[in-house]
RNA sequence: GGGCGAUUAGCUCAGUCGGUUAGAGCGCCGCUCUGAUAAGGCGGAGGUCCGUGGUUCGAAUCCACGAUCGCCCA
């Protein structure tokens, strides 16, 4: 191939900041590389100096006034007291693209934040004081407890910026946001007044999932969070409901919760269904029950509308109601009997019904799931504690057909893991028919990786009902909605107009926060009245949805230094509150990641707030991701004893080898994380590291001193130069693209193929260049390809990469990660391809010695090579051993293949036959590549020839390309295996001897070796023998020259 | 019940547009190379590519039906 001629592309170069200078210039030599790294040893000390010398500060300063790259973070909740390694792995993802966008020169905002209000903080502090339902919290005092809930933030954002820190995590901690400032809160009362003046706002009863411990209700997205789903058993009822028109008939109904059986108010059917009375007087549908005997059978809807005796008609409320047969098409014939018992204050859906048929609501249990004092000998029971006991009446009764267990997933509370009840409560909502149709539309517009995960939001989207945002707690966003006995519903916006309309109480108000906010009145807009405030407080996806207006400034006229750090985040961050112009710049973000059930939950809850404010979606791309397992496969439980603490991690694998492992996943798939997958993970990181360790070495050995500023030299290179240029190139490319996709999984597979071809082509290839020393193309090509590589790695691999850049770039850019994104040329391609080609000869090579029984040691006299051409011959000869490399026809057996997809569309129906021909060696061969087999002529591109063995030669052949190497020795062939065997066993001597690589011996050798010494100055040279003495019948010795 | 996805070696997973002998890593066995390597290379054992049917010259791949598992919704 021509010789290209090759220039070194141009590096950015960037003045290093000068607190460095002093320390860099005492630095003369590569340190040397100890065998194998102490990942958290150097990672410890990268820590230290990159806080020694403002490493985060100068690349932010750098990139200062550069193109913009906006990404929000979505709020952890601070409720933890240590980074948890599911928590690191989406820490990682945000940390990679940062670094990457910061390699390439954008501006960041580099915000963290916190959660910090709600249920999960609550519960927390509930439990340390030993609390267990609202009225022991009132009655301990709720601004004692306010405060408890505000330290357990502090310490929790306090021990997660140290693990994030110790992750390698840049951001700028200190001006976190918190999610309980005033000014968070401040912007989600914007949103709400802005919510009520489009008519969204409003109050419903309905029956929702409620927990009877919390005593609050739980909204559809908290019910998709990961855990609310548990396999549990309930008891399985067959119930007789007896038809009032007709003796001896009844209805038979299936429930699997016995407590809603004094609440039933109704029996469902479906309308179409064919329903069938037994002879016992019971009717059930028919389809369920295909082997009984009827005999009477009827159609769902000419039950409608007859009448029965409700199971608790003794008790008070049944005895109220008129139960009746309604019509419904959702009725399932999958389990059950068909028949549906409706209790509309204990069912979703029977709600649904109650407002259909203008049927009666029994709510049969309080807010904490204890039956109320009209139910007679139930008042006070819980739902579970009552289950028996209707049990045991409906036998006493005769309704109770049959009792039994049933398992099946149950939802319970997402943080107090109690099962969960429907229940009828006043709920606030926002209604979202409205807005539905542009949410649509903005979330088509987004970017989302995997894919599949837009398209869940998009069902999420056409499928979910009006937000329910109130939550009958205490520590948490309050409402502010003020509902006058005059029939209005006051709504404050703002601190100032609370203040302004306030009738008293503002004086004592600390934070915008219960208890403190209901000490505060105001006068009613409409009457004048003084109002009070709703107890409730808002979800706190409220909280987090808000964050990228409040930590933005939207609609803030000046910017505030510091201004987010109100309420109860005073003291904890040095937040600005910028103005709307700062907005403008950053909304919406570029990138936003994290696990894929916030799909429902914070990519939710910020997306609809966006679109209800600005008519956008506030991000334009998303990465998720799936959920983490241990190394088994199984999910981590610390009952189980299989979590792994982030601080164990760190201590025992290390950041380096965490993020490897987390961005070695594809997101689509669950991560199974454990120290086994670690192990593996440091013996790949071995290879870069003996990679630098060897150049560092000879580096060393040779005094040889890169130089960063000169590394635009001009003029050829060695071919295998040229080609490691090439291929780091190539990799520079890939790597560019899989960043780009926000896919890490491909940068470390290209990674790991690199490295393959750096280790074991081009440093096994190289090594006596660097042995002799003096080579200063191989010196330069190598530091040359470690280093690029350092910087592409750099965003996934930060300590490591940047711990060995501070070795190898003495007067380049302080750190890795202020040196910038490598700027290549597009890749030789053709040069790529060309090696590639040497490889696989090679490997057949090696098959077909192995097949041979030759060591590799024994040199041969010949290769010839069919089916590919390559200008490399030398480098095949040396890696095979042979002494000449043919290309050329081998002197063979003929295989002969079809070529398939050339021959398939050709051929269709004949390429059987043309298949069996040439398999049975029945062809012709024609010249010139063709052949004839059953008929046909055959091209040579549309038959791959291949050879069989021959005498005297070891053949290999694959996929159209055969070698066959001379497996015949002479006496001269013979010797110079002996003089390579000794050769190495010298070698091997002086290392178990620990002599220094530049050592030189004496060699003393046994006299039947004296024929040897016709290769004397080879030898001489390998092994750094200044003399071999030969001595009678003594076996092979060294000794250090002096 | 509806939707989405998956099912490939002992384990974890690749497998491009349908194409020749279905691959990798780990683990196991044998051999080998080594002057950075605790590595590397070569070979072996190990496969009902979930099943059935279809399309096609040709199916792990496309289609249909079914099974199992996971997730989401109800």
């Amino acid at each position: 191939m021509p010789s290209r001629s090759f220039r070194y592309p141009v590096l950015q170069e960037i003045e290093r900041p000068s607190l460095d200078f002093a320390s860099r210039m005492a630095a003369e030599v590569f340190q040397p590389l100890p065998t194998v790294p102490d990942h958290p040893a150097l990672e410890e000390e990268v820590l230290s100096a990159w806080e020694r010398e403002g490493t985060f500060q100068v690349l932010r300063e750098q990139n200062r006034g550069g193109p913009k790259f906006s990404f929000v973070d979505g709020p952890v909740t601070a409720n933890r007291m240590a980074l948890g390694v599911h928590t690191a792995w989406g820490r990682t993802l945000k940390d990679v693209f940062q670094r990457y966008k910061a390699l390439r020169g954008f501006d960041q905002r580099y915000q963290n934040g916190f959660d910090c209000q709600g249920l999960w903080i609550e519960v927390g502090v509930e439990r340390s004081l030993g609390l267990n339902s609202k009225r022991e919290i009132e009655e301990f005092g709720l601004e004692e407890f306010a405060r408890r809930c505000r330290d357990v933030v502090v310490q929790s954002s306090e021990a997660l910026t140290r693990g994030s820190i110790r992750l390698g995590q840049w951001m700028d901690w200190g001006r976190d946001y918190f999610t309980f400032s005033d000014t968070n809160i401040e912007y989600i009362w914007k949103f709400l007044k802005i919510v009520h003046g489009r008519g969204w706002l409003y109050m419903g009863h309905r029956a929702t999932e409620w927990c009877p411990r919390c005593g609050t209700s739980i909204s559809q997205h908290e019910l998709a969070m990961s855990g609310v789903y548990q396999e549990r058993s309930d008891p399985s009822l067959f119930v007789r409901f007896p038809l009032l028109d007709a003796d001896g008939q009844s209805l038979v109904v299936w429930t699997t919760t016995p407590w809603t059986l004094p609440a039933n108010v109704a029996a469902a059917v479906h309308p179409d269904e064919e329903y069938g009375r037994r002879e016992n007087g019971e009717w059930v549908a028919v389809k369920l029950f295909p082997d009984d005997r009827f005999v009477e059978r009827l159609p769902g809807r000419e039950l409608v509308g007859r009448r029965y005796r409700g199971p608790f008609d003794e008790l008070e409320p049944g005895s109220k109601v008129e139960h009746r047969v309604i019509p419904w098409g959702d009725v399932t014939m999958d389990q059950g009997t068909g028949i549906v018992h409706i209790a509309p204050g204990a069912g979703g859906e029977d709600f649904e019904l109650a407002r259909v048929h203008d049927l009666p609501v029994l709510t049969p249990v309080d807010e904490a799931g204890r039956f109320y004092e009209n139910y007679g000998w139930l008042h006070g029971l819980s739902t579970t504690e009552a289950a028996d006991q209707i049990i045991g009446r409906l036998g006493e009764t005769g309704f109770l057909v049959e009792s039994g267990l049933y398992a099946h997933a149950y939802p319970h509370c997402w943080r107090c893991d109690t099962p969960l009840i429907f229940r009828l409560s006043d709920d606030w909502f926002i209604s979202v028919e409205e807005v539905r149709p542009t949410l649509l539309d903005e979330n088509a517009k987004v970017e989302w990786t995997p894919e599949y995960m837009g398209k869940r939001m998009d069902d999420w989207l056409r499928n979910m009902g009006d937000w329910n945002i109130s939550r009958r707690r205490y520590y948490g966003l309050p409402l502010p909605f003020y509902p006058c006995a005059c029939g209005h519903l006051n709504v404050v916006g703002s601190k100032a107009e609370l203040a302004e309309r306030a009738v008293e109480g503002i004086d004592q108000l600390e934070e915008l926060r219960r208890p403190w906010i209901d000490r505060v009145p105001i006068s009613c807009e409409a009457c004048g009245e003084p109002v009070h405030r709703i107890a409730e407080v808002g979800d706190v996806w409220l909280d987090a949805g808000i964050v990228p207006f409040s930590t933005l400034g939207w609609q803030n006229p000046e910017w505030i230094d510091e201004g987010y750090a109100t309420g109860a985040a005073r003291g904890l961050t040095r937040a600005d509150l910028p103005d709307h112009g700062y907005w403008e710049e950053w909304f919406p973000a570029d990138w936003v990641s994290e696990m894929r059930e916030q799909i429902r939950l914070w990519f939710y809850s910020q997306f609809f707030m966006s679109v209800a404010l600005t008519g956008r979606s506030p991000y334009r791309r998303v990465l998720g991701y799936e959920k983490m397992l241990d190394e088994h496969g199984r999910e981590m439980h610390a009952s189980w004893g299989n979590t792994i603490p982030a601080e164990d991690a760190f201590a025992q694998m290390g950041a380096d080898v965490m993020r490897w492992q987390y961005c070695a996943q594809p997101p689509e798939r669950n991560l199974l994380f454990g120290f086994g997958p670690a192990g593996e993970i440091k013996r790949e990181l071995l290879t870069l590291w003996n990679s630098v360790k060897f150049f560092v070495e000879y580096a060393n050995i040779d005094e040889f001193r890169p130089s960063w500023s000169a590394l635009n030299l001009e003029g050829d290179l060695p071919a295998l130069d040229r080609w490691l240029v090439e291929r780091t190139h190539a990799f520079v490319r890939d790597a560019e693209s899989a960043y780009e996709g926000y896919l890490t999984v491909d940068v470390m597979r290209a990674y790991q193929e690199w490295v393959d071809d750096l280790s074991n082509w081009y440093i096994r290839r190289s090594r006596p260049r660097f042995w002799e020393g003096g080579d200063r193309a191989a010196f330069q090509t190598l530091w040359y390809a470690i280093v690029q590589t350092l910087r592409v790695m750099a965003p996934i691999l930060p300590f490591v990469t940047d711990h060995l850049w501070r070795n190898l770039v003495h007067d380049g850019p302080a750190s890795v990660h202020l040196a910038g994104w490598p700027e290549v040329d597009d890749p030789d391609r053709d040069l790529l391809r060309d090696v590639e080609n040497v490889r696989r000869v090679v490997t057949l090579a090696h098959q077909a010695r192995n097949a041979a029984g030759h060591k590799l040691r024994q040199p041969l006299r010949k290769l010839v090579v069919e089916g590919i051409s390559s200008s490399h011959t030398d480098e095949i000869a040396d890696e095979v051993n042979v002494k000449e490399v043919e290309f050329g026809v081998v002197e063979a057996e003929l295989r002969v293949k079809p070529n398939l997809p050339a021959l398939g569309p050709r051929l269709g129906r004949e390429l059987r036959a043309v298949q069996q021909a040439l398999q049975s060696g029945d062809f012709e061969e024609l010249g010139g590549g063709r052949f004839r087999a059953a008929g046909h002529e055959l091209e040579p591109d549309e038959v791959l020839v291949e050879r069989l063995g021959t005498e005297g030669f070891a053949v290999a052949s694959a996929d159209g390309v055969t070698v066959a190497l001379d497996t015949s020795l002479d006496d001269e062939l013979v010797l110079e295996g002996r003089v390579r065997d000794l050769i190495r066993q010298v070698n091997t001597m002086r290392k178990e001897q620990g002599l220094a690589l530049t050592d030189r011996i004496v060699l003393t050798l046994p006299a039947d070796a004296r024929p040897l010494l016709r290769w004397e100055d080879r030898i001489k040279s390998e092994v750094l023998a200044v003399e071999i003495r030969v001595d009678g019948d003594a076996g092979v010795s060294i000794a250090r020259a002096s």
